[in-house]
DNA sequence: CCAAAAGTGTTGGCGTTACACCCATGG
DNA sequence: CCATGGGTGTAACGCCAACACTTTTGG
């Protein structure tokens, strides 16, 4: 039995909120093979490079975003049949960034209705959309889809988008506060002939999973 | 820039319920490098070999269970700092078996007082752990640490020892029949000198996330 | 003064928890 | 007949969901 030898991918789904709805950077390839196919964005780890940071290097490299985007170990395919390009490792992250960059490389598209994407990406971004659905219960990972402050009225908006229902202010406001994810900042935002609005940011305790004090929803 | 290649392991850990407490399977290096330390067992994944299927492999090898035990992928490993043997990915599962077999390759050991383990290992455990615990507010994994056939009085008492608190009997009983999960028998058990107990064993439709139908804890 | 978004409390219903006794059996 | 684990219903409480109006601003 001869050792198995095999490079190392990472495969990223790159979550953003824009146009109201749930978005991922995709990305055309240009050439042949499969010259047209739709792909996650990815790369080879790196000699040295620890796959973590390979995830990173490449969200940086597609994104522009380091620090301020969340990034997740999602799942890691080994099956030899997988690639036909050869036999490889894809380790999958996600990422949730906010929608204020500017300069993508690859284009982003509706999560829900995204076209078929090549080998296994298709079930990549599968289960990217189905942990940012559970995390959405019980974790602060939506306020990354927000700038570094942020009017209650965009919080509700993320969760009504990931969630994909409308949700009751009153209500909303109560839980978000009541679970200390947020900070009131002495900012506000006005724009145009409203009420300005109290701009909030992560908390500094900033806790990640919300279980410890309740599930945030069902609401 | 050279592309990367590298080995890949599994690395498994393996959960029963053994007097009345949660262990996992543990192994001991015989020889050096690092003789006496323990570790997780694990392997290679070979040639042409999916790491899903590596994993149960595994499994087999060091516990003789095949498609009754749950396995699940739990993380990928991958540094090149990691293991001081060579540059390499590891990507953790999680098995649950039940109690009931008899040839084990390695000792159990209490999950939560575990001996010190070697490179990564000891992040691996305590990820499983903490996977095992949140699954078991949400979902039917728990049923796998019992054999086909069980009494509602021993499903109580696994959820007991993964919660690690008593629970009331009524109110467990209802909500694990109210969630579908577990179906009657036509069999009961008669040990001592009792009213003989009905069996259950898992629902056909076999339901593996509970939330659809309201989580089971808190209680 | 008007339009538009921000901000704020209360109540009823339902689901969760707490709680105690009878049943069936083997020895 | 007794010891042991199996099996069963109800009532109080607390949390969640539903609901409407006032405030502040720019034009």
């Amino acid at each position: 039995m001869t050792l198995r030898k095999v490079p190392v991918r990472v495969d990223l789904v790159i979550f953003a909120i824009r146009d109201g709805e749930l978005q991922v950077l995709l990305w055309q390839r240009r050439e042949a093979p499969l010259k047209g196919a739709w792909t996650l964005p990815g790369g080879f780890v790196e000699q040295g490079e620890p796959a973590d940071e390979a995830a990173r290097r490449i969200l940086k490299e597609k994104t522009g975003f380091e620090e301020q985007a969340y990034v997740e170990q999602l799942f890691t395919f080994c099956d030899p049949k997988m690639d036909p390009r050869g036999d490889l490792v894809s380790i999958a992250y996600y990422a949730v960034v906010s929608a204020s960059g500017e300069s993508w490389d690859g284009t982003f598209h509706a999560a829900r209705k995204a076209p078929k994407l090549v080998f296994h990406h298709g079930q990549v971004l599968d289960r990217g959309i189905d942990r940012l659905r559970t995390k959405t219960e019980y974790s602060t990972v939506p306020l990354r889809f927000l700038d570094d402050e942020f009017t209650l009225s965009e919080v509700q908006g993320v969760y009504e988008v990931l969630l994909d229902r409308q949700l009751d202010k009153r209500n909303f406001r109560r839980k978000i506060l009541a679970l200390e994810a947020v900070e009131e900042t002495d900012d506000e935002r006005r724009v145009g002939a409203h009420r300005p609005a109290r701009l909030y940011r992560l908390s500094a305790s900033r806790p990640y999973l919300l279980k410890e004090k309740g599930i945030l929803f069902p609401f």
